[in-house]
DNA sequence: GAACTAAGTTTATTGAATAAACTATGACCG
DNA sequence: CGGTCATAGTTTATTCAATAAACTTAGTTC
C-alpha cells in the first residue's frame, strides 16, 4: 500500500512521502489535527493538504472527526485515526510460548492469542496460528511485526540462542502465510522503541539498556532505531568490563563480562528469574548482598559513560526487570556517572516507563516501516492500558 | 545554489535530489560516467538523465569529456568534473596558525596560504585573510569548510580549549565575508571523514579514534559522519577507563582517564609533541617504556570493544600521530580485542591511511553539505599527492 | 550492406503541487 | 444587529518534472 522504499526520483515518491508526513501529523495529535494544521505542519498549500487527507481517508487510514472550536474563523474539521479497518499483527516469540496480538491503528489491542509449544512443535504451532489469523482477517491486515530474542536484519533470524535458531528466513515464511509485509525485530530493540516513542521530543541519541538475566543495549536516534545495519548491534552483555583479579567467570566462559556483574542474576543471585514480578524482585534486592548491587551499578555506569561520550547521548534508559530495583539502584548508577563527569558530559539515567507495552514497540516499528508513522505518547498509554 | 535541505515536498526538491544523485554518480566515476550510465544508476529515463546532465553542465559542475569505446552501439560521451570554475574554501584553524586552501571540485588544491598569528591577533588576521580570498575569487567560491579543534554544530564553536573560544558564531562571521555557505567541522570528525571516504564500500559504522597529545573519537556511517546532533560527540579522552589503585592522574585533574594511559604523551613521555614527524615518534617509541605502550594499547582496546559492540561497528581506524607507532602497537590492540571476542564481535583495527589529506576531509564535508557529493578514492589520492 | 544495438534527443502526456479566486462559517466590534 | 475580518476548506487554471514513445546518431556484427 504505502510501503516500499523512498526512491525519491519521481512525483509518485513525493506523493507517498507527503502522504506519510500528513499521516504522521494525524498520528502525533489524533483528534486534534486538521487539514489546515497539516498544511502548516508540512509547508504545503491548503489545497494539497486537503487532497492528501482525501486520499488517506479513502485508504481508510484516517477519518473525519468533530468540528473543532473556532480560533477566529471557520471551525476546523478534526481528523482521527481510522481504527476500524486496518490491523497490525504483533507476534512475540519466546522459547516456550508466543503471544499473537492484533493491534488497531490507534494502538488499541483488538485481540490476543497465546500459543504454547515445545521446541519440537514450535514451528508448526506458529505457522498454524499465523495461518489462522490470515484466514480470519483477510484483507484487513496491514503489516506484521515479529519480536524475538536474537540477532536479525528484519528479514532473517541470524542467531537466537534462546530459540535455537540459526539463519532462519522467518519473514519470508510469515509473509507467504499472511500476505502482508513482515518485519523481524530484536526484543531489546523493540523495548527501546516503545520507550523512545513515548517522548514527544526525542531529540538526539538515547541509549537503552535491558537488564534481566542477560544484558542487551539498543541505540535510538530521534525516537527511532539508529540507522545502519543493526543486525548484531547492542550485544554488550559479554564485553569485558571488569579487569581486576577477582573478576568473576561469566556463564559464557569468559571473565569479567558485563553480565557477570551487572545482570540481575549476578546482582540478586540464582533465585532471580525473568518471569518474577516487581514485588518479588524488590524482595530479592532487599535480601541481596548490597556490595554486589553496588558493583553492578558501578560496572554499568562505567559502560554507560563511555558509550554516551562517543554518541553524545541525551539520555540513558534502563529497562527490563532491573526497573524493579528502584530509585536506590538508579542513584548508584547516576552517582558513578556523575563522579567523573564534566558539565557537558553528564548524561541523565532513568528507568524505562512501566506503562510502555513491549508489544507496542513491535507494532510501532512495523507501522513505521509500513507507513512511516509513529504513535503519540497518548496512544501508547491507551495501548498499554489494554495490555494483560 | 544546490544547497539547502531536502524538504522533499515539491517537484523542485525532487529535481534537486536528482541533480545531486546524477552529480554523485559523476563524482564516483569521473571520466567514466555517461548519460546512459546516470539513467541506469538512478533508475530515471534517458531523457531525464540528459536533462539533468544539461543542467549540471550549465551550472559548471561537470563537463562533457571524450567519447567512450562502443559497447555494441553508439559511443557514449563521458562526463567529467568541471574543475575550472568552482572553488571550495578550506580553512584549517590551529592555535597559532591557519592554513587556507582553495580546492577545485576534482579535489586538487589550487592555492594554499598560511596565516600565523598570536591569540590576540588571531581574529583580525583570519578575517583579513578570508576577506582577501573573497575579493580575489569573487563568484567562483562555492562553499567553505572550517576545521578546528573544538565542539561545534557546524555554525557555532561551542567550546575550544585550544583556541580559547566559547560560543563563537564563526560560520556567520565568515559567511558575511565570503558570501557562500560556511560549515564548521571538528578536526577529528574531518579526519574521520577523509578516512571513511577513501573506502569504496564504506558500509556500516566505523569508529575513528585520533590519538595524539589528546584523544578524540568520531563515528561514521556508510562513509559519512553519523547523523544526529554531533555537537559534543566523540569526547572520550576524559572518560575513566582505568579503575585500579595505581591509575594515573590525568592533566584534567581526574583519575584514570583514557588520555592518561593511551595518549601519545602518556605512552611516550612529555617529549612527545603533535608536531613531531613519524621518524621522531618511532624513535621515542623505541626508547619508551614498553609496559606503558602495552597499558595504553590495552586500555584503548577495552574502550574500542565496548563501543564497537553497541554499534556493531565494521571497523575501527586509529589516526593521528599514533600511526607512527606502527604494526607492533596495532597488534597489541588487536590482540586485546580478540582476547575475549566471539566470532561475530571481533572488530578489525587498522591505522588511518597516511595519504588521506586532512584538508580533503573538510572539503569533503563542505562539498557534501553543499552538493550532496562525495569524492571517489581516486580523487582523494590525487588530492593528497598535491599536498605539502 | 543489412540487421542489430546502444546512446542520446524530441515531443506529447501524466501527475503532483501551486496560486489565486472562491465559498463557508464563525468571531469581534461598534 | 449587521459589517468586517479571520480561519477553514474547495475549485480551477497553471507550472514543473518526469515519463513514454518515437526518432536520430553512430557504432558493431554477420
Amino acid at each position: 500500500m504505502l510501503n516500499g522504499d523512498d526512491a525519491l526520483d519521481t512525483q509518485a515518491s513525493v506523493r507517498r512521502a507527503n502522504l506519510r508526513r500528513a499521516l504522521q501529523l494525524v498520528f502525533r495529535a489524533p483528534g486534534a489535527q486538521t487539514r489546515a494544521g497539516i498544511a502548516r505542519g508540512t509547508g504545503l498549500t491548503a489545497a494539497t493538504a486537503s487532497s492528501l487527507v482525501a486520499e488517506l481517508i479513502e485508504l481508510r487510514l484516517i477519518v473525519d472527526g468533530e468540528q473543532a472550536a473556532s480560533t477566529g474563523g471557520k471551525r476546523a474539521t478534526t481528523l482521527s485515526i481510522d481504527a476500524d479497518h486496518h490491523l497490525i499483527v504483533v507476534i512475540v516469540i519466546r522459547p516456550t510460548d508466543a503471544r499473537i496480538a492484533l493491534v488497531a491503528l490507534d494502538g488499541t489491542e483488538v485481540e490476543t492469542h497465546r500459543v504454547t509449544y515445545t521446541e519440537k512443535t514450535r514451528d508448526r504451532m506458529l505457522d498454524e496460528a499465523v495461518a489462522d489469523l490470515a484466514r480470519e482477517h483477510a484483507g484487513r491486515l496491514l503489516v506484521a511485526g515479529v519480536q524475538l530474542p536474537g540477532t536479525t536484519d528484519g528479514r532473517r533470524v541470524f542467531e537466537s540462542v534462546q530459540l535455537d535458531w540459526t539463519d532462519v528466513p522467518l519473514a519470508d515464511r510469515f509473509e507467504r502465510l499472511l500476505a502482508v509485509p513482515v518485519l523481524l525485530v530484536n526484543d531489546v530493540d523493540a523495548e527501546a522503541i516503545a520507550e523512545a516513542a513515548r517522548e514527544d521530543e526525542s531529540a538526539g541519541y538515547r541509549l537503552f539498556i535491558h537488564i534481566g538475566t542477560g544484558i542487551g543495549a539498543a541505540v535510538t536516534l530521534d525516537g527511532e532505531l539508529a540507522p545502519g545495519p543493526r543486525d548484531r548491534a547492542g550485544e554488550i552483555g559479554h564485553v569485558q568490563v571488569v579487569f581486576s583479579d577477582d573478576a568473576r567467570t561469566c556463564r559464557c566462559g569468559r571473565v569479567g563480562c558485563l553480565e557477570s556483574v551487572a545482570s540481575m542474576t549476578a546482582m540478586l543471585g540464582d533465585d532471580f528469574d525473568d518471569a518474577l514480578d516487581d514485588a518479588a524482585i524488590a524482595g530479592l534486592a532487599a535480601a541481596a548482598d548490597q556490595a554486589g548491587l553496588a558493583d553492578g551499578a558501578r560496572a554499568l555506569a562505567r559502560t554507560i559513560k563511555l558509550i554516551a561520550a562517543v554518541l553524545d547521548a541525551a539520555e540513558v534508559v534502563i529497562g527490563g526487570p532491573a526497573r524493579a530495583l528502584g530509585a536506590p539502584f538508579l542513584e548508584l548508577v547516576q552517582a558513578e556517572i556523575d563522579y567523573t563527569a564534566t558539565g557537558t558530559t553528564r548524561v541523565p539515567v532513568r528507568f524505562a516507563d512501566a506503562g510502555a507495552s513491549i508489544s507496542t514497540g513491535v507494532a510501532q516499528v512495523a507501522l513505521s516501516s509500513a507507513l512511516g508513522v509513529r504513535w503519540s505518547p497518548a496512544q501508547l498509554r491507551a495501548a498499554s492500558a489494554l495490555r494483560d
